[in-house]
RNA sequence: GGCCGAGUGGUUCAGUCGGUUAGAACGCCGGCCUGUCACGCCGGAGGUCGAGGGUUCAAGUCCCUUCUCGGUCGCCA
């Protein structure tokens, strides 16, 4: 008999009876049905096979260790008396000659159950990770992540794509996210940063004459972590074009990720192309978020003017009052007050309510302010007996966040409002260049400084000369949005130092700041630049998204926790005292422990 | 950092108004069982109720402090 296994657990069928075999894996069940008679489950990546074991010889090896140890077991197949259908081997099992032990379990009690380890507490699921990952149904999600990422490389490589590595050891920038830094050894005082995203390297490889380029490319952000997003460390779908626009990119995306979508998601029907473009502003007006989820089919309407007078005072003081109205809400009061609590947790913002009853009166919530307003409010709303309208009133950006959220909440909890079963892209285009900070008070950048914004430098003149009011002014920047969930953002880049610095005077920066700030990248763009443009979706947050997780640790194979720590590995650690001489690096202050 | 929620045998949870020996399921150990497949049946072990302090005749339960985890907001060019 062969050294390693003759057949996975996945693969004896009926036609390999009589067969002699070997198979390994972990014992993962013994089932003692009498004495000297048992049944063993034993499973390996691809699956489990039944051995049953009908002499004492046997049986003292089975119960002479615990479960979830590796065996190898060689034997004969035969056709099973009592056959499962469950099973992919349920016709057959394997009757054991030689049963050897691999790799013994210690313990005869785990962390979990490993069939169930999905209820566990994650903080015992992350420690003992490996344990986890043994239950299928999680290793699953790592599986489809492997094969997502090598289908968007074979995809990406099919258009014409290179994929091109860069460092890891960086430079920190100056913007954006808390930089991971790295201790430079050979430079006292100075140091590397692991990179936000390979933007500045992917632009340098547009300026090299590289054409199109991409790269499953890890990005590091020292922020906090939330459902959606991994403390640490996240990968990203980056891409870049030489001599292309928007349009460019969406061609490319739109071509690539349905087919994917389609093939590997818990839903198989995704949008086709072109996917929805929605301008920024029309976003906010209409969904209260600039990553709409559209597959619920509510809007957003603004009702200020038809209010105006109401004696209720968060309908004055120049609030929005926006409304969302749900025909056949059959949602009870006391449901809708539930909802409204969870509104006002993830918007911040009391959100208020009424209804069109089923004799058609205005009832609940704020119903009696409004009693005065209700033809006008029928009529323009088109309200019908049983529609319920959700209400957010504020400033303008309270009113509309906050209307945003009751969408989303309302769309998921009213049935027939959301065509769930899909995934649904949208394109979110014509984000503003500048904002006035909340801060400072004066013009800021809105996103990032590298986006070109839209018409050039004739638009940042005509700003400055006064004809037209800066904050009007978008860039050629773009959000990939699928499902309310925000995959990417890109944009065409700003290739022309004359715009860049023109771009920054806005700001009351100058050339000088973005040589500082940029510094290869300018001089690079001093060399003869190709117009290009880009964009980088989340790997992660796709997989999620095909998976149906709710949280990303789901999908990642080693995830840190909240509060980006590998419980499992121990990180992060203290170190010797002798790397931080080497380092030159001096502890002061608090430490932890 | 703010807010919300959780923390009870190995695991997941229940625990009423503060009141007898803190329960269940799964897992574990022992016994029985020759067709199980979430095997079944009988028996057993296993708990500082996250930690510290307080109120009380009496605290898992009420109060204060603190730690940990999760969600959310800030943050994420």
């Amino acid at each position: 008999m062969t050294q390693s296994r003759t057949h996975t657990c996945n693969e004896l069928r009926l036609e390999h009876v009589g067969q002699k075999v070997k198979i390994v894996g972990w014992m993962e069940n013994v089932r003692e049905v009498g004495s000297n008679f048992a049944f063993v489950v034993v499973r390996d990546f691809y699956g489990t096979t039944q051995v049953v074991v009908e002499n004492e010889a046997m049986m003292a090896i089975v119960k002479g260790i615990n479960k979830e140890s590796t065996i190898s077991v060689e034997g004969t197949v035969r056709e099973r008396a009592s056959k499962n259908p469950k099973q992919a081997t349920g016709d057959i099992e394997v009757v054991p000659e030689k049963i050897e032990v691999l790799g013994k379990c210690r313990y005869n009690e785990l962390p979990f159950e490993i069939n169930r380890s999905r209820e566990a507490d994650e903080t015992q699921r992350l420690k003992y990770r490996y344990l986890d990952l043994r239950n299928p149904a999680v290793k699953q999600n790592i599986i489809l992540r492997c094969n997502v990422i090598a289908a968007l490389r074979q995809a990406m490589t099919e258009h014409g794509f290179l994929e091109i590595t860069t460092p890891i050891l960086t430079a920190s920038s100056p913007e954006g996210a808390r930089d991971y830094l790295v201790p430079a050894r050979k430079h006292p005082g100075k140091f590397y940063a692991l990179p936000q995203a390979p933007q500045q390297f992917k632009q340098l490889l547009m300026t090299s004459g590289f054409d199109r380029y991409f790269q499953i490319a890890p990005c590091f952000r020292d922020e906090d972590a939330r459902g959606d997003r991994s403390p640490g460390e996240f990968y990203q779908l980056d891409m870049e074009m030489a001599f292309a626009d928007q349009e460019d990119v969406f061609a490319v995306l739109e071509d690539v990720l349905p087919p994917i979508f389609a093939k590997y998601g818990t839903y198989n029907i995704a949008s086709t192309a072109p996917f929805t473009r929605i301008p920024y502003l029309e976003a906010m007006e209409k969904y209260g978020s600039d990553k709409p989820d559209l597959r619920i089919d509510l809007i957003v309407q603004d009702i200020t003017a038809l209010v105006q007078g109401v004696d209720f005072a968060p309908f004055a003081d120049g609030n929005l009052v926006k409304a969302i109205v749900v025909s056949d809400c059959a949602l009870t009061r006391k449901n809708i007050d539930k909802l409204c609590a969870d509104v006002e947790v993830q918007s911040g913002n009391k959100p208020y309510w009424f209804k069109l009853d089923e004799n058609g009166e205005l009832a609940g919530g704020v119903a009696k302010f409004l009693a005065d307003r209700k033809e006008e409010l029928v009529q323009a709303l088109d309200l019908k007996p049983g529609c319920l309208v959700g209400v957010a009133a504020g400033k303008k950006e309270a009113a509309q966040k906050t209307a945003g959220v009751m969408r989303k909440m309302l769309g998921n909890a009213v049935p027939g409002h959301m065509d769930k079963e899909r995934y649904e892209f949208c394109w979110i285009v014509d984000f503003p260049m500048y904002e006035i900070g909340e801060e400072s008070g004066e013009l800021e950048f809105c996103h990032n400084p590298f986006s070109m914004p839209s018409g050039g430098l004739d638009v940042l003149l005509k700003a400055e000369r006064g004809e037209i009011d800066p904050l009007t002014i978008t860039a050629d920047q773009y959000d990939l949005v699928c499902n309310g969930v925000e995959l990417s953002s890109g944009a065409v880049r700003n290739h022309d130092p004359e715009i860049m610095i023109k771009a920054f005077e806005m700001v009351r920066l100058g050339e000088e700041d973005v040589k500082k700030k940029f510094p290869a990248m300018y001089n690079a763009f001093c060399y003869g630049a190709p117009p290009h443009a880009g964009i980088a979706p989340g790997v992660d947050r796709m997989v999620m998204l095909l998976s149906g997780e709710e949280s990303i640790r789901e999908v990642i194979p080693f995830p840190m926790n909240k509060n980006a720590q590998d419980i499992m590995m121990g990180a992060p650690s203290t170190v010797e005292q002798k790397q931080l001489d080497e380092l030159h690096i001096a502890i002061v202050g608090e430490t932890e422990e």
